[in-house]
DNA sequence: TTCCTTCGTTATAAGTTCTAACACCGACTC
DNA sequence: GAGTCGGTGTTAGAACTTATAACGAAGGAA
């Protein structure tokens, strides 16, 4: 999967920092929050002085646009393995779930509340419509649709903490959403 | 509705401007989402100068969680006079969508990504309860449970703007959800 | 009238994003 | 090997933000 290294030292350089930017921004991200997320405070983090990450990501807006795309990109390649292993709906429903709950906030960054002034790049709305595709291989598209809409209903409300303290077990009414979504 | 003002002149005042203060703040997350709710912004609007604000709520955190409170008795209220009028599922689940669509980012402020630090007082938790009591009135608790999170899956994708540009239409998958919901 | 609470002000601290100007050092060329 | 040049990191600073402190003014109550 690594592609041959064709690149200077000077862009390897580059991309392994991008890298590591891009780490300490998830890790503030899964303590904090998207909106908590500090340019200032990941230089520090990494010993350099503010303005030293505007070599790499032009504005807060650019860093959280590398992240979104990561994370599609993310959820793109877990949900495509599943379909490839086992290319039903309810593994499918199950690789989402465990996506979700290994990282809400990353979760919640995509489906989350939308950041106000962002407008999604032309490659993430790529990447969307090939996580569409992989679920439209084993369902129609009105199946598709109540997959999303239906699931991501239980997921977000239960990441966002709406559901704590309510005595019942959201893992078990999400298996039961999945199997009422094969049985019409 | 209103109570009769056995209130002091200075109180009916700082209550007058606490109610601006909350108008303002509606309009600026109406325009641009909660996250860009400046204080400072607020007062040069009203006139005053920033500090001053400070007067009336204590922090940001206390003017949105002000907010948050108006925004879930604005539900309960929309809520238990849908279900006195026309009891019925679709009835609530209707005004439950018009309430959404009337101010997305207010519906978004309740049911989005929550505020990373944020912890809901118990007032507003008391009226979630309230909520939930009136939809109790018209369902099964499994039946709320679906109600919730099946309409929730819908509305927060459409108000997050998930929808734009797939050509269907929202409306009419959110009635199905509707009519799917009464037959099981 | 006197007093006291409340309100609004300015000044200030500490934080944020982001730009500008400068220094440096490594890589590539001759 | 020497020179040039682009990329990188630095400090300084502007324009914001939330929030606190200290002060003056103004309104209501005694």
């Amino acid at each position: 999967m690594t592609t041959p290294d064709t690149s200077t030292p000077r862009e390897r350089y580059r991309a392994q920092v991008q890298e590591e930017i891009k780490q300490h921004a998830w890790e503030q991200i899964a303590s904090a929050g998207a909106s908590a997320l500090s340019l200032n405070a990941i230089a520090k983090q990494m010993g350099m002085s503010g303005p030293a990450l505007y070599r790499y990501f032009a504005n807060r807006d650019d860093l959280i646009t590398a992240l979104i795309r990561d994370a599609y990109r993310s959820l793109a390649d877990t949900f495509r393995t599943a379909a490839h292993a086992d290319g039903d709906l309810p593994a499918l429903a199950h690789a989402l779930r465990t996506w979700a709950l290994a990282d809400p906030h990353r979760y919640l960054l995509l489906y989350g509340t939308p950041v106000p002034g962002y407008h999604a790049p032309a490659d993430t709305i790529e990447i969307t419509s090939e996580i569409m595709s992989t679920l439209l291989t084993t369902a129609t598209p009105h199946q598709a649709l109540t997959f999303w809409t239906r699931l991501h209903g239980v997921l977000s409300l239960e990441l966002a903490g709406h559901f704590t303290g309510m005595d019942f077990s959201p893992a078990a009414f999400y298996e039961a959403e999945v199997a009422a979504l094969s049985t019409p």
